[in-house]
DNA sequence: TGCAGAATTGTTAACGATTCCAGTTTAGTT
DNA sequence: AACTAAACTGGAATCGTTAACAATTCTGCA
């Protein structure tokens, strides 16, 4: 294994100019500093992340912690968000992943093992963890779930404006009558999609009816039994907003089983754009939530944070984009 | 930040007897191994990793590198193998998760920076990098993708026995006219499933017919095209075993497309149990790959391998499991 | 030419752990 | 009680790097 030593020896310098000159001192003179570099090239010289370390006091190491990782919902998050990350992330930096559920000695989450973490989270179980990892001190950055702690960064989709956006498109499309199956009760999520849902009705001055407003959790079933409510109506909606794509997979089953031609007689409008959405049939039109935006700005953010720890946290919200496939009809 | 001197302060002894007392070395007396043993814990002690790893040249992180991941396909495999891993791995080693297409300096890749490498592998592609770890003596494990080569640990589900065991259940059924969408002509996991599909056939004495055997490449588009060419034909089969899930919805999409009905014209079984198996209309009956398991006993044997370097490498299998949904019909 | 001050480079001591080798205590035997 | 072997503990070096401080080499100008 090559040593800073080895490449001083070679050098003919010592190690601390070599140390210096591979990492961008101001103090080495030039032709120095390239023929060292040079040396370092030639003998595939690679720094010991140990030694490193255990000096500088840095682990370089970055944590991705996500919930849930014994429920299968998060799946296609996980990938985006690994992509969007190691986007934003120096190439020797590590990203090591864990299931907040896996924790189990809270004692081992340090600042002297992470520099930073990021947390992807769906739930507000997750804040116990987050809390810790606050107090620890470690930088940190939670993705996803809007919080309402203002002293935690935090990056978010627009939710409400991406919702309204999809709402507004239906009602180009000739749609007035609109029903919403909202998402689980007390997530932030939930109410601020249904906001998105009626700042868009009512900029369209539509009227919005209590009988189109249904409860759901975010799960199949309860998009499916939504549904089936929704369509007993005397007078039952053109287009459902589901908020989110699982429960709209759900009510397009509901459609199914009750002869309800999607979308020729219910539209339906998903939220996530999860892997699934291409595929269903027909293909759902919903709102791409871009976790892997998300993800990269929230590193950059970290990594901001890890270098002035006093940055004030803040809330961004990353836009969403509405992606239009076969389940908005033309009125 | 507590050092294991802090400790040999308090208890009265040196630090050498600490270490050794806090890392089960057989010349403490009991007496004084549970008194540093009580200190450390109330100290809240915490042994710097760095350190570590710098003086036993261990560092403690394996890899994880899967393919291909600005892809959609591997979504689900990727918590799956996490869980898998984090089951069977010391909760003080990090798993370190990469894209194996975003690793642009291979000489990053040593031996000094993980202490193994467990690569969840979908492509030949992949070949070029598991090479590279295997001659930098890293030990390794490749798991899901069945290997040529005998001189590497290998982890897969057993394909061939997971397909035959389908199609008998489809014969148990009733069917006797059997197709297969076959999957990207040279890959393994091709040859093995359509052997399986062969296997059951042969076994039940029903006949091979050459029409019933349609090309594939594992995509959705192929799987649609394939089917749609089989259900054109004149005496079209009661079964069609698609070689992946993904081919299974193509296919269900051509039988939506062309008026057939599944799963009373034509049954339709798959292969991977993706996540998105159980929402299609009607749900898919497929053979479950358990990645979580091929995960699980790989990290085992990556285990062994960096305790034993010179353990002759296997090619273990893992047996799948048929999850019957709603696609295959009793004739 | 000589010299101050700037610009470079080098010496040495950390960082927190393990480990070799030597030193001390304890126990067992005569 | 004296001696020896076994059991246990400690001192000091080491891993590869950074950084405080010291030392040296250049500059430019009187």
């Amino acid at each position: 294994m090559i040593t800073i030593k080895d490449i001083a020896r070679v050098a003919g310098v010592s190690h601390t100019t070599v140390s210096r000159a591979l990492n961008g001192s101001p103090l080495i003179k030039k032709v120095t500093r390239d023929r060292i570099e040079r040396i370092a090239a030639e003998m595939n010289y690679v720094p010991n992340y140990s030694a490193k370390s255990l000096v500088t006091k840095r682990s370089f190491t970055i944590g991705l912690f996500f919930s849930s990782i014994e429920q299968g919902t998060s799946s296609s998050f996980l990938v985006d968000a690994i992509k969007g990350i190691s986007h934003a992330l120096d190439e020797n930096y590590n990203l090591t992943v864990h299931g907040i559920d896996s924790v189990h000695n809270y004692a081992a989450i340090q600042p002297q093992r992470f520099d930073g973490i990021l947390v992807m989270s769906q739930s507000d179980e997750d804040n116990a963890f987050i809390y810790h990892v606050k107090t620890m001190g470690i930088p940190l950055v939670v993705l996803n779930r809007q919080l309402e702690d203002p002293g935690i960064m935090n990056v978010v989709a627009n939710d409400r404006e991406g919702v309204k956006e999809a709402l507004d498109y239906a009602v180009s499309q000739g749609h007035r009558k609109f029903a919403i199956i909202e998402g689980k009760p007390g997530f932030k999520s939930s109410t601020e999609r249904k906001q998105g849902f009626m700042d868009s009705l009512i900029a369209h001055r539509l009227s919005l009816s209590p009988d189109y407003f249904a409860a759901g959790d975010y799960s199949i079933e309860s998009g499916y039994s939504a549904m089936t409510a929704l369509l007993q109506l005397a007078d039952p909606p053109t287009a459902v907003f589901c908020s989110n794509d699982d429960m709209a997979i759900g009510a397009m089953n509901a459609c199914y089983a009750s002869g309800a031609a999607v979308p020729q007689q219910v539209s339906l409008i998903g939220f996530d754009d999860i892997m699934f959405a291409r595929y269903t049939n027909p293909a759902l039109t919903t709102v791409r939530k871009p976790i892997a935006d998300i993800s990269e700005l929230g590193t950059k953010m970290l990594i901001q944070l890890m270098q002035q720890p006093d940055l004030t946290p803040q809330q961004l919200f990353v836009k969403t984009s509405l992606v239009v496939r076969d389940t908005v009809a033309g009125l």
